[in-house]
DNA sequence: TATTGTTATACTCTATAACTATA
DNA sequence: TATAGTTATAGAGTATAACAATA
């Protein structure tokens, strides 16, 4: 069964892969001095004014933990509590210019530390890599 | 400047990629009772008895670090301890009989779920993408 | 009744600094 | 002196359970 080893070899390759890019990930929040699941947090801020639980649902995190995450973001200034206006229950976290400063300074370094995992492929070969990295994001998008 | 917006894009879909790939990871250790770390750290200890300065280099993390994870792992009965018998300085890490069928359940359940990831390929590109990944994570090793 | 968010609690993961034992 | 590992300490991240306010 030739097609299951190459099966296992494919998901052997994402594992490694995802580890070597977590740890550089890592690195460079660190080096911002925030944690990566905040750096992540913030990056959704960029472009979105979620609420509470969308920021749980969306991190595989619980209610609870984000309320943690955000209590320490706010002490710092990097996020603010904003009241949903159509829902008086629900709370919506907004990015600060820190922490957009942060995140903008935080995605330069991953391009080029990232960038660098590139240099042995050939253009062709990176676009194939993107194509398919994509279509496993959407398909794993969709399972959930 | 093309290239430049390629790489871009190669970088983003990398790094979702691997986010949908720890969220997995990190689900299939939970269902075992192990945090991503540990189920990691077993997976290393499969083909190796390192030391434990050789454990923390690997999963890039502090000497002190690794002595707790040693001792909440020694105490579940996942891993042992043992003198490194040329130098007294040092100490061998083992799996026990437990460990190694946690993992290897718990790869299994990878394989399945990860799997499912690359229904939308066709066997070509899977071998693309493997040979590409494979590539990037040998780079990633070499700056290291 | 169901949902949103918070609080209280507990445990794991993580690092820094200071220490012991051995090389 | 330098290295291997541990301990003490502190803080972040995480979950579960119980709760208040609102829908």
């Amino acid at each position: 069964m030739p097609q299951r080893v190459d099966e296992e070899r494919a998901v052997d390759a994402l594992v490694q892969a995802s580890f070597a890019v977590t740890r550089v990930l890592s690195e460079v929040a660190s080096e911002h001095d925030v944690s990566l699941t905040l750096l992540r947090l913030m990056g959704i801020l960029l472009d979105h004014e979620p609420r509470m639980a969308e920021l749980a649902e969306h991190l595989g995190l619980e209610r609870s933990t984000m309320s943690g995450l955000i209590d320490r973001a706010e002490r710092r200034g990097l996020v603010e509590r904003r009241p949903d206006p159509v829902d008086a229950r629900a709370t919506v976290v907004v990015m600060t210019e820190d922490s957009r400063e942060l995140v903008e300074s935080a995605r330069e370094r991953i391009l080029e530390t990232l960038g660098e995992f590139l240099l042995d492929l050939h253009p062709a070969q990176i676009a194939h890599l993107t194509d398919s990295l994509e279509t496993i994001v959407s398909t794993a998008g969709g399972t959930r």
